[in-house]
DNA sequence: AGCAAAATTTGAATCGATCCAACGAAAGTG
DNA sequence: CACTTTCGTTGGATCGATTCAAATTTTGCT
């Protein structure tokens, strides 16, 4: 039934019709935004004209160039777009940030990229109000990118100590203490950390001053409060290996096969991550190493899995909802001051921390 | 040391750069877009005076209207955004859809509403260069929207028959026979059918002829095809009860109840997607039914949960990457012509059924 | 120097809408 | 009937860029 019209190109614009009704264009694109200011007769007019030429409605393209708002927020991340429905922690903030997306109107556009050249470029022509940067590898330079276009952006899981770029983050150092207190409380003297990137592009075990030069805040941040805590109880920090993973399963378990290589191997891992402490879980039982009997494992995030896995996963849970909500109301409403918030978190104890053997 | 300029509001554009350094806002525009045909020094010049006031570069707002291509596609489903994010059959969806946009450079708006007037809203808005539509629930509007719009679009899943809308889909009716075939070859002979919906918000047992006014074509010819099966080793179908639920928890456990209520209970549950069996799988565990001895069940979709569900899950698994290829592919080389293609599906057998008891 | 060819730069036109001041017509008022 | 309101409509200005034919400057060569 539809337009025989619409056989070849569609140029149709609104002025056409308006020309087809012939009636202006100021009131044509009244017909669509304000229908109620014009005449009824005219009104039916328009839209008949409208329907016979197979128009579309008000192109948005045109719409938007005049009202500035998109009425989106971009959100960014250096790694592949499949990242947001792969990782565990990217899918919980991001439905976290749907939510509050969805209550109020606004769309939401994923912006990412493989390479360095197509990531810029994407970032430069999002069709945005603002960013929302997810900082994990690449970070740094994902930020730099986002503040070029000057707009509002904040950065999640903050990496940059930047103070001029707002962020939002959770307090690393509070939460690795309390990591590492939980251990050593339940009597843990020996201890392994698999660590997220220091920097870009690395592996393995890391150095002292590897780590002072970190790129990577966060990062930083937890081994500071995990070594606080450890210091504390008298644990010599310096012989508590520190392994560096890309937060997935292949270079955690390099890490593992050397760290359990070792004469005494640990009795409790530190795992900055919930998905390298899964994947710890796995390998551990694969080895039929007992968790928590022989190892303690704890991870950091609170994601879902984390609470069905087997054994479920003493961890740090992040206010991820809350962040997503703060994130999209620090774009919406931006006023142009960079905040910076730091967010409480906490000790979610299950069943893959105990006591050590004997 | 940035752009202590850009203190209040930020007007600034490209003629206002071009004036500052006295270049017309032809010359203004090349700098930012074909930098290689300006002179070095008119170049440098150019970009000194941007920095200097602050200047984001070219806004992609007034590029697209000239441009005409957003470089984006929409996905869209009547669900709340975070649908995308939540349930495991979008998810998986999602993942192969971003690998094909992030080969192509496409970037990915996500579309939603928890409101109709709202999701009309949106989809009128998006800028995008076509849609991807998800036909779940409010599936049939969602096309509607879509088609208004003029833009390239193919619908998902398809459960709108009409065959003027491209659609990419898998073979429902030979996919359920598959799995009903599986079940009758294992000896079952009493059933039960967990449907996804057949219209728009109602759950309960369904009779003949509500089937034949379905919504949602894809469920009625998931039904067909159980069913064609089950007559074909002389189940009398009249007898099997056909339970609609909202692919939800809720609406799948009430179903279990009836089902379960009853003097003969089934040994076999036809569930219309994994999400469903997945729950059923959970229902039955804690009502101590043991899967596969007491219950068979059999789900549809082949989301990787079902591959690691306790017991894992015998299902019909779709080409869901291959789906989101097609799709995205269908959009961006979009040449007017609609096209519907139907995709075989798999039989998965994991250890989800086997003979029934006796 | 003189002239053609090549390299740059210019400025008007365009993309597709929305907004708004001004205007004409119809309705209301004394 | 003259005069103010109210209602609907008009058409120009604007949003912020890109594009391209024409104008201008440089360069190359004899």
């Amino acid at each position: 039934m539809a337009s025989l019209t619409a056989g070849n190109r569609r140029p149709v614009r609104l002025a056409d019709i308006a020309k087809a009704a012939g009636v202006s264009h100021g009131t044509a694109s009244n017909v669509f935004s304000r229908p109620e200011i014009v005449r009824e007769e005219v009104r039916e007019r328009v839209k008949a004209a409208a329907e016979a030429m197979g128009y579309g409605g008000p192109d948005p393209k045109g719409r938007l160039l005049r009202a500035g708002k998109v009425n989106a927020i971009g959100v960014a991340t250096a790694e592949p777009l499949s990242y947001f429905f792969d990782d565990p922690f990217a899918r919980v903030m991001m439905a976290s940030i749907s939510q509050a997306c969805d209550a109020t109107g606004a769309g939401i556009s994923l912006v990412s990229a493989a390479n360095n050249e197509q990531l810029a470029w994407n970032i430069q022509s999002a069709l945005v109000d603002g960013f929302i940067v997810f900082c994990i590898e690449g970070g740094s330079r994902l930020v730099e990118l986002a503040r070029e276009r000057k707009l509002p952006f904040v950065a999640l899981d903050l990496d940059s100590e930047d103070g001029a770029v707002a962020a939002i983050g959770v307090d690393n150092i509070a939460g690795a203490s309390l990591a590492a207190r939980h251990l050593t409380d339940l009597g843990h003297r020996r201890f392994a950390v698999l660590a997220l990137p220091f920097v870009d592009g690395r592996t393995g075990l890391v150095s002292p001053e590897q780590v002072r030069s970190a790129t990577y805040a966060g990062t930083r941040d937890r081994l500071t409060g995990y070594l606080q805590e450890l210091s504390r109880v008298g644990v010599d920090t310096s012989t508590v290996p520190v392994y560096e993973t890309a937060n997935d399963a292949t270079s955690t378990r390099a890490a593992l096969e050397t760290i359990f290589a070792a004469k005494e191997p640990p009795t409790a891992i530190l795992a900055m991550s919930d998905k390298i402490a899964l994947v710890t879980l796995e390998w551990l039982s694969a080895r039929k190493f007992s968790v928590p009997d022989d190892v303690s494992v704890i991870g950091f995030d609170g994601v879902p899995e984390s609470a069905v896995s087997e054994p479920p996963l003493t961890t740090i849970a992040q206010p991820i909802a809350e962040m997503g909500g703060l994130a999209v109301k620090a774009i919406l409403e931006s006023d142009g001051k960079v905040s910076r918030q730091l967010l409480p978190v906490k000790l979610v104890v299950r069943a893959s921390s105990a006591p050590p053997r004997g």
